[in-house]
DNA sequence: ATTTACACGTGTTAAAAATACACTTTTATA
DNA sequence: TATAAAAGTGTATTTTTAACACGTGTAAAT
């Protein structure tokens, strides 16, 4: 308590007058099923706008920085650790919640959709929605995903952050509809594949993934480490 | 007073229990002086670090949203309006002000350097800085230009930005100064001009500027209705 | 009057990158 | 053993980018 007192100390002459407000963080989980992107979205089990549907949000603590605060707020809904996350953009409009005079900072996350815990997501009544069919949300978190998809297609060129999206091992053709579906285009298969073969950033495997097709398709993995020394020698990625 | 009420009585259940913070919005504000990128500074009035450089700042009101709160701090010291503006990112490390629990919102400001109001510079304290040899400055503000330069950077690539540093009228050679100063290298003079012009969104006055060399050099200007016009037709500025 | 110095303005060619495009292979199943 | 369905693979064309050098106009100096 000594650091709190002390801040608080000096902070009387010029500080204390000020306004606050409270902090609130929302985050835009986006995942991915083979065919198209999906977010995860609750339904709001509390006033206002109780039982309609909203990003997973909370409250900055006091002894939070705004990642931790993010961080929380995922693992709480999904159970994850250690997944890819970005600030977005922070919200502020006087009325954006008719209760209380509350900003809120958007994060996006990308997560293997295999990989969250089911049963705590269906405790905290949250779903997956295809970013077509997704409902109506409640104050502006419309606008965050909006925003955060353009910031997902605007990455997804210059980092190879498509991977968080996929589970470890995957297909070319997984791949390259991972692509296709945040680019919001059909991409050429030849070409596709030669250009990311020209990264050379990724380890083929000998296993097949004999699911979609009598053939089978070679899996492969993300070779991080490859991709990181790469980065280091200068090299950029740009799809 | 009524809204606040509302809200207050609205708010009891479920926000009142919440941390609240003091939120800063700090301003980097960008200027080109003809060779380089220039940042606006002013010597911190009060403590803590009292004396040290600092970006320009102030707290979010109550009343305002924080693109307002950004338009006032700019207009306090520059006296100008109609700035381009941009908000970059949010600060939060707990200990980031000393002082006080302070989360801050970082915009970046291109403004024509040849604009702004001296007098009332002056009299806050602040001065134009080269980004080479700028001082260090508090808190987390090094981080804050430095993220506010790499966007600069990206947004000039794929947006026109470049012009709202300029003066109305500017040579070919300043644009190109501009790009260069903005992108870190040199650039060829032919190519620059002849992507330019392909792009076909300046107009060519019959003016000369004579000052920079005997023959002196045509002015231009930034045709923004054609642009705005090619951009609705789907143009995409890419240089 | 002539020369000098200085930035202005302009086009072509070669290299690289992006795009368009179609057939053969594999194998489970009918 | 014929079929169906996805996998896998190469070349030619177009577009974009990058590299490169010299004549022009004019004020100032001689």
């Amino acid at each position: 308590m000594h650091t709190t007192d002390q801040k608080e100390i000096l902070s009387l002459a010029y500080y204390d007058h000020e306004d606050k407000v409270l902090l609130a963080v929302d985050c835009i989980i986006f995942g991915f099923d083979q065919e198209e992107l999906k977010i995860l979205l609750v339904k709001r089990g509390f006033e206002p706008e109780k039982g309609k549907w909203s990003l997973i949000g909370g409250f900055l603590k006091k002894e939070e920085d705004l990642d931790i605060a993010a961080i929380r707020v995922l693992h709480h809904l999904t159970g994850l650790h250690d997944i890819y996350m970005e600030q977005l953009y922070t919200y502020s409009k006087v009325d954006r919640d008719p209760a209380y005079r509350t900003l809120s900072v958007a994060y996006y996350a990308l997560i293997d959709i295999g990989k969250h815990d089911k049963e705590l997501i269906k405790k905290n009544s949250a779903q997956w929605f295809s970013l077509k069919d997704a409902p109506n949300l409640i104050f502006d978190h419309n606008a965050m995903v909006e925003r955060a998809m353009a910031r997902l297609r605007r990455r997804a060129l210059s980092k190879p952050i498509g991977f968080e999206l996929l589970p470890e091992k995957f297909t070319m053709r997984q791949l390259q509809k991972l692509y296709e579906a945040i680019m919001g285009k059909k991409l050429d298969k030849r070409n596709f594949i030669s250009k990311f073969n020209s990264f050379d950033i990724l380890i083929k495997l000998d296993e097949k993934d004999m699911s979609s097709s009598k053939k089978g398709a070679f899996l492969y993995k993300f070779n991080e480490e490859k991709y990181n020394r790469k980065v280091e020698e200068g090299f950029s990625f740009k799809i």
